[in-house]
DNA sequence: TGAAATAGGACTAATTTTATACTATATTGT
DNA sequence: ACAATATAGTATAAAATTAGTCCTATTTCA
């Protein structure tokens, strides 16, 4: 539905915590049950965010007690395609719009669809708004005018 | 998972398939099945779809034999925007973002949440985006370096 | 060494999306 | 008038995705 899941709003929400309460050098951890306590979210769900977002190198982890959760990139670094990408898996504006050269999903119509290249744009442009956008732009406040959709270079 | 539906991929389809076809006078009509089968698509799908757009006001439709469907916007008017409202229902980056003052979905954390404003800003940001983009633009490879993310204007 | 706290992994439930079917109504052409 | 073809509306079934739960393994500290 071209919307965020909410597990991503909670990722989102997690590693504003992460990058508030500890600095670049990575001592800190804040568990699980500390996040989801502090917004009243639910811990279940706040631990599979979390638990995705250490296997995607996103966040850094220890286990046992006193263990948590620490930023494991710059947060200037960071970019929120990197946390889409975590979360909710690779990216994809539409199903079509994969790497693989003519075959993908198995579309029946990629020779003759009139939208194919069109949405391919579309999806790298999303894409690249994306990967321009870091963690610490987006807590900044400095988003985003993202000007004119209208090409100057028409790829 | 930010991505567009199928319905709306359907949709893209149609809607490039009645640009080509008629032009904006909009006396010809093509049918459901027509349009189906051009791209082998399933028809009851397509059915579906073109009630949509129909419903929202993007096509206009004839009953009856040899009735169907036509644009019912001028291509250049018509923006990528009120399709994927058409068929989607209106378009949220994220659940917390609609126009309700206090009390939204009823998002418990609404007044402390720390990606509440951002989400936002992103919101707003995408759904600029594709208000400028036309049908026009996107058929005629138009596309879209949505240029730097970060902000001029910092709202 | 044992209890408490924590992340890791597997699994289940709920929701949304996708797809189909059926009935009613309208229009065309013979 | 009648048969054929089309949209409109509603309902429903199947599949995929998302949301949420449970149990196991690891670490700390008394």
């Amino acid at each position: 539905m071209l919307a965020l899941t909410r597990k991503t709003d909670y990722a989102l929400v997690a590693l504003a915590y992460l990058d508030k309460h500890f600095d670049a050098t990575g001592k800190g951890a804040a568990s699980a049950r500390e996040i989801a306590s502090e917004y009243a979210l639910p811990l279940p769900l706040m631990r599979n965010v979390l638990k995705q977002l250490a296997q995607a190198g996103v966040v850094r982890s220890a286990r046992g007690a006193r263990g948590g959760y620490g930023l494991a990139i710059d947060p200037h670094c960071l970019t929120v395609m990197e946390i889409i990408d975590a979360i909710e898996g690779p990216f994809r504006f539409a199903p079509c719009v994969d790497g693989l050269p003519v075959v993908d999903q198995g579309c029946p119509i990629e020779c003759i669809c009139p939208i194919r290249e069109p949405i391919r744009r579309l999806h790298s442009s999303l894409r690249c708004f994306f990967e321009q956008l870091t963690l610490a732009d987006l807590l900044a406040g400095k988003t985003q005018t993202m000007l004119n959709p209208l090409a100057i270079a028409n790829t």
